[in-house]
Parts: structure tokens; sequence; C-alpha cells
DNA sequence: GCCAACGTTGGC
DNA sequence: GCCAACGTTGGC
């Protein structure tokens, strides 16, 4: 599950312009909460090391981290029944919604709530619309509400109901998101893949781009080189 | 609708 | 802790 439904609004209130922070990567993929700023020792298949290598640190001689301060966040234009619940949220959805602004619930895997843990208010991220006719990116959203516990686990009704997780100490956790803007253009996922085919080849900034890499996760990171090179494909002629 | 990718579960 | 079975995601 990943996603979104609609029913989320969020009660209005006018944030103060975020600062647009780095963030700190340290998520894991795994069972357990925060985790400190080591990677699990001797992980073999956790997805960890993978895209912790992907980069040597800017900053000469230390800890290589990657700082993260974009996001890809997927959702589901069209109607799909879970549970005899329609999780269709569409960025027009999303634009319907008081303030524009909606809860990002219904996360439940791990490695995607732990980036969602890390985002930072006033961070942007593309608002991708999957399993539907044509994917791609069709807007940009910011961070309007640092993790706090989504109240879906604990409701029965909920497609995304978890029934071991405590409210004292709750599992999953959402963010709320505002619509900044539509994309100038759709960018379809085909277009998207391509670049990150060239550059696979020619070591260009979409190399590594959790889309290809990470295919099944609904929350993903960007770095500041990809999110720029996606948004500059924008300008482009389709 | 098919099915590849891949995360999760549970037997051992 | 391994790994086969199973379930879900999501492109096509």
């Amino acid at each position: 599950p990943s996603r979104k439904r609609d029913k989320g609004a969020v009660a209005d209130k006018k944030e103060p312009d975020a600062k647009i922070a780095k963030t700190e990567e340290g998520s894991s993929d795994k069972e357990e909460e925060e985790k400190s700023t080591k990677p699990p020792a001797g992980s073999s298949k956790s997805g960890w090391k993978n895209w912790k290598k992907t980069k040597e640190s800017d900053s000469g001689g230390e800890e290589s981290k990657i700082t993260y301060c974009h996001w890809l966040l997927k959702s589901e234009p069209e109607s799909r029944l879970e549970k005899g619940v329609d999780v269709k949220f569409s960025i027009d959805d999303l634009k319907a919604q008081p303030n524009q602004t909606t809860f990002w619930d219904g996360v439940r895997n791990y490695q995607a709530r732990n980036f969602l843990r890390a985002m930072k208010l006033g961070q942007q991220a593309f608002f991708y619309h999957s399993n539907c006719k044509e994917p791609g990116i069709v807007g940009i959203v910011k961070i309007v509400k640092e993790a706090y516990p989504d109240h879906t686990q604990f409701d029965q009704k909920d497609p995304h109901y978890d029934s071991s997780s405590r409210k004292e100490n709750p599992k999953w956790s959402m963010v709320d998101v505002q619509f900044v803007r539509m994309t100038k253009r759709f960018i379809p996922l085909s277009e998207i893949k391509a670049h990150h085919l060239a550059h696979k080849a020619d070591g260009g900034p979409l190399k590594n781009m959790m889309l290809f890499t990470r295919q099944r996760l609904s929350i993903q990171p960007l770095t500041q080189e990809e999110f720029d090179f996606v948004l500059s494909l924008e300008e482009e002629k389709p």
C-alpha cells in the first residue's frame, strides 16, 4: 500500500513559509525505529547499501551521507477498490481539498515510512500518477507538516488498518502536503526512463534514480541533481 | 489482465 | 537465519 485517499482534508492554517532544509537521510528499511547514523552492520540484502554508496560525500573526508531534499510521491489517479474502499487520489483531487492540502496516509512500507519521517517543512516533491494509463509526473507539492502518527492505522474500517500497531507506539507516520503547481507539461514515465537508461551509460544525473532502482517504493527521495534534471524536462517539447 | 519485481511471512 | 511461498505494486 502506499496511498492516500480522498478524505484527507486537513484543517487549515497558514504556515510561515518554511526554510528549505537539507535532509540527512538515515532510514532503514526494516522494522526498527529511529536508527542512528550508521547503517546496519553487515546487512546484505536490505536496500540500504545500494543507495548509501551511490555518492561520495561532498565534503571531502567525511562519512558519505547522501542528502536528499526533494521527494517523489506516488498516488493512483484512477479508481481502484482496496477492501471496498476507493483509493483513487489524483492531483485534481488534491487541488479540490480545502487549502489544497491533505495528509499523506496509508504508507505501510518501512523504507517509505522512514523517508516520510525524513521530510522537512517546505521541501518539494513531485506528485506522480501511478498504476494508470499514463504514469508520470503531473505536479509539485510541498511538505507543510512533518511526520506525525497516521491515524488510519488504528481505524478498522480503513483499508490500511494495522492491528499490530499500538497507540502508545504507532508504527506508521504521515505528513501533510500542499499543492504548489502543475508541472508545465505532463512528464511521462517513459521519458524519464529513457533518460535514466541513457544516464546509466553516460553517467548523467538520473543514473541512480530510485523510480527505477527501487521500483516499488511509493515514497522516494531525489537528489538535487535528479530533481533539477527532471524539472528541466518540463521546458522541453514533448 | 498479465506478470516481473520485490517485500513479507512462516516453516524448518 | 534460510528460503520457498505468498502477496502487492505497478508498468505494459
